[in-house]
Order: C-alpha cells, then sequence, then structure tokens
DNA sequence: CCTGGCCACAACCAACGGTTGTACTCATAG
DNA sequence: CTATGAGTACAACCGTTGGTTGTGGCCAGG
C-alpha cells in the first residue's frame, strides 16, 4: 500500500468525485481512477459506487476511510519526528521502564499537546555528543565519567533518586526478609546481566561494589529482563537490583519479592541534561515541570557515588 | 512514502543489517539498500550508520523507529476493517454525537479488546439492506416506516430512549425557562436543518409535529452543527431540538440554553437492529452488554411514535 | 433529444524498482 | 602481514508500474 493512493482515497471520498480528487491532486482524472482501481483490487473490496455524477463511499468505504485518515496522521508524525528544525523534543533516556520514564509519562500527562520522543543512547558520553550536536534535546542520565566535569556547554539537574532494591526468588535466603541492610549483601550474589561495561550505569555499579564489598556478576548474555526474571525466580543463590519504580511485566505465580535496601539505601541519581542554548520551546516546560513536580526528596540515609553532580 | 519501504526499514532495523532484512523480505540486499537510500533520501536525514558488519541506527532512526510500527499496526487495522471474514463489528448510527454514540463508547470502553467500526448510512432501508446483506453486523436507528413490521430475519431490541431538550439562545423568550412543556412551544419556530427527508429520523419529527402541533421547519441548507449554534444563539425568534445526549462542541460566550421539555417529554427511541443469523461474536457481547447496561429506564411522562417497537 | 459532466478503457511512454555483477571496507584468523 | 568472510554501495540492465493523452459510455437536466 502506498501512501498516496492513500491519500486519493482520502481526497476522492472527500469531494464526492474523482475529477475534483485529481485537481486538488493535480493529476488527471485517469490516474485517480487508476490508483483508486488499484487499491480497490489490493483491498479485494470495492469502495466507491460511481455514479455518472461522481462516486460515492460504499459501507466499506465508509468503514475504510477513518483508519486511512489515522494512517495519515501518523505518517505525518513520523515523518515530523525526523524533520530538521520544529521537530518533537527528543529526550534520551537509559532505558525504558525506569524511573526516567515514568518522568516523562508524567509530563506528557501534564502537556498531552506536546509531542515527545525517546532515544536511548549507549552510555552519557554518546548523549553528551548527541546534546551538542543538537541531534537530541535532553537526557535522563546519571552524570558519570569520575572526575571529568560536564562541558560549560551542558547544563544539568538532579531530578529524581530512584532507590534500588533488591529482587530474589521465593526460596532466596532473603526472600522473606521486610528490608535488608547492605551489610546483609556482602557475599549473596547479586547477578545483572543487563550491566554493559564501559557505560555511567557500569560505574554505578563499580562503585556501589568497592564502597560496599558486594559481590555483582555482570556475566553471561542478556536475554532481556523476561529470561533475567526467570532466572531469579528459580535460582535461590541469585538476587538482582532493580529500581524502585521499574516497571516490569510481573510474571505470575512466580513468586517474585521486591525487597528495600536501608543503611544506607542506594540510589540511582537521575539527572537531566540540555544544552545551554537549546532553543527548544518544550525543553524549557520540560524543566519547569520536572522542578515543580520532582522537588523534596529526601537524602538522609541513601548513597549515591561522589562524582555525580550534587542535588 | 510506501509502506513496503517503511516494512524494509523496520526489518533491518530488527535485524541490525540489511542482509539479513532482505533474506526475510525475500529480497536482495542491493534492494534494501536502495530503498533504505531513497527512504533517507525522502527525508533528509540519515536512518542508518553503515559499518562493515551491518548498520545500526542513527538517532534520527531511533527517533522514526517507534513512529513507523506504529503506522504499520494502524496500516493492518485499515486493511483488517474491509478484510471479508473476521473484520472488525461494523455498526451503523444515525449521526455521531448522539446517544448511540455514547452507548458505542461505553462498549468500548467496557471490551477494548473488541475492533469496531462505526458507518452512518443513510436512513433504515439502508440499514436493513446492510444488515441482510452482511456488509454491517448491527444499527441504531428508531425503527421506522410506519405500518411496515421488521422482516422476519432481523431482530431488535430497544436500548434507549434518549429525552429530546430545546436549544435555545440568551434572547430567546424560553430561555430563561427551567423547563418547558411541549404545548409552550406551539408558536415558537424550531430550526432543524439536519433533517433528511425521506430517512426515519424526518419521520419521527413529522410524527411529532402532528401529535402536538408544533412548528418544524427544516429548511435551508445544513452547515454543519457549528453554523445551526451560531445561528441559534444570535437568532432569538429560533430554537431547535437536540437530543438530552448529544456532544457539542460548545461555543463558548454564546450563552445557548438547554432546556428540559415536559407532559410529555419527547423521547427518541434508539433500538439496536441485526440479522438473526449473524455469527460475529462481538455481536453477542455486544448485546449482553446494552442488556446489562442500558436497562431501567422510565417511560412515565414520555412519548414516541405509535410505530416504533414496543420497549 | 441534445448537451454537459463524469468515469472507464486503451495506447503510449517515462521512471521507478528489482536483479545480477562487482568493488570496497573492515574484522578476524592463520 | 595476508587471506578470507561478511557486509554494504555502485553500475548496468530490464520489466513493471503508474503517469498522460485520447476516446467512448452513461445518465441527469434543460
Amino acid at each position: 500500500m502506498d501512501l498516496d493512493t492513500v491519500r486519493t482515497f482520502v481526497a476522492a471520498a472527500d469531494a464526492g468525485q474523482f475529477q475534483q480528487a485529481a485537481a486538488e491532486l493535480a493529476v488527471t482524472q485517469q490516474a485517480v481512477s487508476k490508483r483508486i482501481a488499484a487499491l480497490e483490487r489490493n483491498l479485494g473490496v470495492r469502495l466507491f459506487t460511481r455514479t455518472p455524477r461522481g462516486a460515492e463511499l460504499t459501507i466499506d468505504g465508509q468503514a475504510f476511510l477513518p483508519h486511512v485518515r489515522e494512517l495519515l496522521r501518523v505518517a505525518e508524525r513520523a515523518v515530523a519526528s525526523v524533520r530538521t528544525g520544529r521537530r518533537p523534543l527528543r529526550v534520551d533516556m537509559i532505558a525504558s521502564r525506569t524511573a526516567a520514564s515514568g518522568l516523562m509519562r508524567g509530563f506528557h500527562r501534564a502537556h498531552p499537546e506536546i509531542e515527545l520522543d525517546v532515544v536511548m543512547l549507549f552510555d552519557i558520553e554518546t548523549a553528551l555528543a548527541a546534546i551538542r550536536s543538537g541531534a537530541i534535546d535532553a537526557s535522563f542520565r546519571a552524570v558519570a565519567v569520575p572526575g571529568r566535569p560536564l562541558p560549560e556547554d551542558i547544563e544539568s539537574v538532579r531530578v529524581l533518586d530512584e532507590p534500588l532494591q533488591l529482587l530474589t526468588g521465593p526460596a532466596h535466603a532473603l526472600a522473606s526478609a521486610r528490608s535488608v541492610t547492605v551489610a546483609q549483601l556482602a557475599g549473596h550474589r547479586i547477578w545483572m546481566p543487563g550491566i554493559v561495561p564501559g557505560t555511567e550505569w557500569a560505574a554505578y555499579y563499580d562503585d556501589l561494589v568497592a564502597e560496599f564489598g558486594l559481590t555483582i556478576e555482570a556475566t553471561g548474555p542478556n536475554f532481556g529482563s523476561d529470561a533475567l526474571l526467570d532466572t531469579i525466580a528459580d535460582t535461590p543463590a541469585l538476587a538482582t537490583f532493580m529500581g524502585e519504580q521499574t516497571r516490569l511485566v510481573w510474571p505470575a505465580g512466580h513468586g517474585l519479592r521486591r525487597i528495600p535496601v536501608t543503611d544506607p539505601t542506594p540510589v540511582y541519581p537521575h539527572s537531566l541534561l540540555w544544552h545551554r542554548d537549546n532553543p527548544h520551546p518544550a525543553l524549557a516546560t520540560l524543566r519547569a515541570h520536572l522542578a515543580a513536580t520532582a522537588a523534596g526528596h529526601d537524602a538522609v540515609g541513601t548513597w549515591a557515588p561522589d562524582w555525580v553532580i550534587p542535588r
């Protein structure tokens, strides 16, 4: 199916005749006739009843029309998403299903008229390059690369500290605990196959391990969260970390437990990064929204690496 | 833009390389390369960074991808809407923004997994023919054509009596009334340019006029509800009827009034019609939903033509 | 009965989009 | 360092698609 053909169908349906539709589309009436005939042949149904005074929609055509209108709207949004200048606000985040995703959902609810696109870049270095080049407008990241400050043209604000929780199967030694301290985790095997070496995400866990003497294994291929959850559920000796706000497709009957971690509570520090000179109007709206909604967190009893930007 | 090209883009993005995408699509690698190149040329952005090991999405490509996935979903729904056999439940109603539309919205909320299409046919005769031919699965109509009973293979149930209200501008003589009786309406000009002669909708108002001696003018072209509302708001001598549940784009600052009508309250009798042998599974669901939700209306003090099917 | 308006069919032609063949690039293994 | 393999791009070729012009048929209205 070709979108030009679809546009022709809509034009003919609106005009009620092929001739006028042809004039609007700047083609001949015969071209419209052929396009509609081809569309009808492909679909296997008649869309118009031809009369000597024009063409009117059949019932099938009536049912088809709103769907193709939607199709053209979606196509327009798709093209707009890569249009240079005046494109939707493009935000990078570390992964879907994290707290950053929740923040963006909240922003979308508050401002449904603002078009958004979400991308997931490799690490903060890539994100910074994309911000400076204008390829993205903002990024939710833990500002990492210990010892290297942010470039001067990049601004940032720490928007959310997301507490980590321990995720275990029902047979795990800590499965029945209402909460665990970091000290209790020493000696337990914590498995995080999703960690990609070289990212600020990995640097965070490196620091966590160094600070509290934990055992985190990032070995093995990452088969996705479904496989991870299955393994955690079935393996008493394994647990994993997970953001408090991480949304999972929670497998029923697996008996998985989410257990808060305390003394201190490791928090993943999400910051918003953007370019000082970015003129996108929606960026200011996003910053204002985050400033208004994400304020007032409690830093007492939490831990984050010392290289992250301060709150 | 061509949907085959879009499918090629999605396949290449999923595979991470053109070669494998080409194999899945049963074309040569060169064809995929040309399609992607053409798409990039049309959009004016690069979607993939080519490497000797494959091709990975650029940031623009990442932003574009979810939009085109949605595009393909919508296209599939569009095609499904005219597929013969196993197509969405197709329901005819007299107009959008009426009570029937509200009933279908409620059904959709209760069963969001059921695909629906709405069409608006000319009159009940056309609807009956469409039901018998299988072109539609059900119709919300006032069962009219006085004196002619429904064919034996058509079943029906009266699902909702929608009270009519008087709509006036602020300067109308009845504008400040909390409610009006039908007797009070005699002598006032009621303007309904939307009525199409020959329909059961027109038959209803003919009966209403005959029964209570009202003055209803259906003259003049129908420029849509916006123009109707504007005229009603500005013309003290004109009023119109409107279903109690009719949803309007209510113009601000026009001072329009909706006034209940009593002694008796004219109600528009919406019935659901369907073919005795229609096997569409969603039809049974719809009937059950309507039976469960639309029950228990009060017939006392209301009026409807005597040719409609009994409640 | 003629005319005007509109759609469909036929013939023709350009351009798009596919295939095959080939060159180039880079990672990896020997 | 070189050979190999995997992957992409470019060029040439060609059939099919989709456009145009020309023409005929149909029906409503004057």
